[in-house]
DNA sequence: CCTTCCGGTGCAAGCGGTTACGTGAGTTCG
DNA sequence: CGAACTCACGTAACCGCTTGCACCGGAAGG
């Protein structure tokens, strides 16, 4: 029925080994016959069978991308760099996620992948997250996106200096109790996290400020959550008069928490975010932005480089932040 | 190196065929007997090689997700609905995104999939753009979201119905100068984006309102551009009292030009959206909400069990919608 | 002029499963 | 009680490609 490799070879008069090296652009072809293989292939319109190239090279011919969420903003984004530089090379993208690794939904991926990926794009998930590990023990190539691993390659940004700028920013505005919201309780298995909030420390400590437990609240990186964190903050003995959201939905969230409370933004109360969402643009939100498809991209960059020549050793690639000045931060002024 | 089956047939006792058969769960085969190898296996912790298995059976074991867009709100829903239905199968999901058809840089899935996937699920694509188009001819099954074809099944909402709920509630209101915020000239090769456009016709006809090009401006479904849409809608002679805007992102660049000219989304001039965005909520923004992730399932499931069964002529899903009105819609005020 | 080497090519043995077909033992039934 | 089935399972022929090895003719080198 279908065309196979022994057809083209026929038609073209050489043996399958030859169609076989042509089409795969391996030496020692002769560039004539390799042109003619080439033509004749086209010409039935023939497309190797992937299942038996597989088999016979015993390369699985697609990586895996493996992350806590799809739809969310950040990962969506990711996956859609990963994903444009995977598009041109010749292996499949095989999507999994895999949920949040502190919730109850959360599932393994490993087994489902065994035997079937050349290699894996972690996004964000900690190293030790249930079926993650694993992954590390069927010694294929991984590049891990927002953490890192010994030996590992890794591709992210630096999250403390990310967030020293945008409370660097606010200390500058002259603030001096500056909030912060942060995704979940401490201890995070969320590199990111943990990082951010390291950065906002040193730079509150550097500043000769004091580090107070009653000016942070969690926001569960939704917004919703940023919404409550930054109620809850207003409401405390001495509220902050500006806040750092460690991400750009939590900080949109503080926005409209304020302004539901008559607060204006900037005015009243700064608040920075962190990410570079759209959102932030319109709703006029200083924040830190990072290049999010470009870490993707890099990621996928590097692995594929990986699987090129297996014996490099592992990269990491730190990509540079932008911190984009809005109405949301002003200068301090104590509220009337 | 690693385990085969014959490894397996060996401990078991047993042939190969009778462990392949006994591992997929085909008839035939003594529970007792099943359950030994499935011991067996486990025990060696074997996982069978894709790529054998889809070279001998001639399935390939994987689906292929077409979409022009990935990280856009509202196709990494869309595809996030996908991969929850298909984590549960055995079936591995292929990624290709094909940029807007109507861009430069579109580029056709086609090739790329030739002989490596049982099925298609191809996102809002009109069915003949290029590259999709010559889907249809491999005939595999395809799912089609968002679209339709004689022969194909189908996953998606009433646009026309769902765009007459919105303009329907502005008519409740009072309003008689409706303006629409489209994706782009007509023809859109885009159905939903025709048929939210048929509804709102229809809707201002059966309330006995003219319908004026001059009511309309293209917003190309992002923020940016529902901004400039309302910008220029409000610079025309008569501007509209209210406005559709066939999708959220480009309802919220609206609310954004209404208050950079000091108008009140709601009081001055009445705004709905299309998607069900979560920004919506948090910009109180009036909205069609449309069951996102449940159509990406839906659509999966629907391609799953034409695999299983391929008698089975097509189905066609039609999801319902829900209007949400919140402040951004309101009574018509002749402006002061 | 005879090795040696090398680029281009073919041969054929896998890769690790699936499945049509065959076999033998145990059932059913006229 | 034998024919006709059924059931559980084994045998072995693929599935369509890759690749180690052999081969061959011509160029290079001694």
């Amino acid at each position: 029925m279908a065309m196979t490799i022994r057809d083209i070879a026929r038609e073209a008069g050489v043996s399958t080994a030859t169609v076989s090296r042509a089409l795969r652009g391996l030496p020692n072809v002769d560039p004539v016959t390799r042109e003619r293989v080439r033509q004749v292939a086209e010409r039935l319109d023939y497309v190797v069978s992937p299942a038996a190239s597989r088999l016979a090279s015993g390369r699985a011919g697609s990586i895996a991308v493996i992350t806590p969420y799809i739809a969310r903003w950040y990962f969506a984004r990711v996956l859609s760099g990963i994903e444009s530089v995977l598009q041109a090379s010749d292996l499949d993208l095989l999507l999994s996620s895999v949920g949040d690794p502190s919730e109850s939904n959360h599932l393994p991926p490993h087994r489902k992948l065994r035997r079937r990926v050349d290699g894996f794009l972690v996004i964000s998930l900690p190293t030790d997250t249930p079926g993650v590990g694993e992954i590390f023990d069927l010694d294929l190539p991984v590049v891990l996106i927002d953490t890192d691993r010994p030996g590992c390659s890794s591709v992210g940004i630096d999250d403390v200096a990310g967030s020293r700028m945008a409370v660097q920013h606010l200390v500058n505005l002259g603030h001096e109790r500056i909030g912060l919201i942060s995704g979940r309780a401490l201890p995070s298995p969320f590199r990111p996290e943990e990082n951010r909030i390291v950065g906002y420390h040193e730079t509150l400590a550097e500043a000769g400020l004091a580090i107070e437990p009653d000016l942070e609240a969690c926001g569960h990186f939704t917004i919703e959550g940023g919404e409550r964190a930054m109620t809850s903050l207003l409401a405390r003995p001495r509220p902050p008069t500006a806040v750092f959201a460690m991400s750009d939905e939590m900080a949109l969230g503080a926005l409209r928490s304020l302004r539901s409370h008559g607060l204006e933004p900037g005015r009243d109360v700064s608040v920075v975010g962190f990410d570079g969402h759209e959102m932030a643009e319109h709703l006029d939100l200083t924040t830190v932005v990072q290049p999010v498809e470009q870490i993707g991209a890099r990621a996928a960059r590097a692995l594929l480089d990986r699987l090129d020549s297996p014996t490099e050793g592992p990269v990491h690639v730190e990509l540079p932040l932008e911190m984009v000045v809005r109405g949301s931060t002003a200068p301090r002024r104590d509220r009337s």
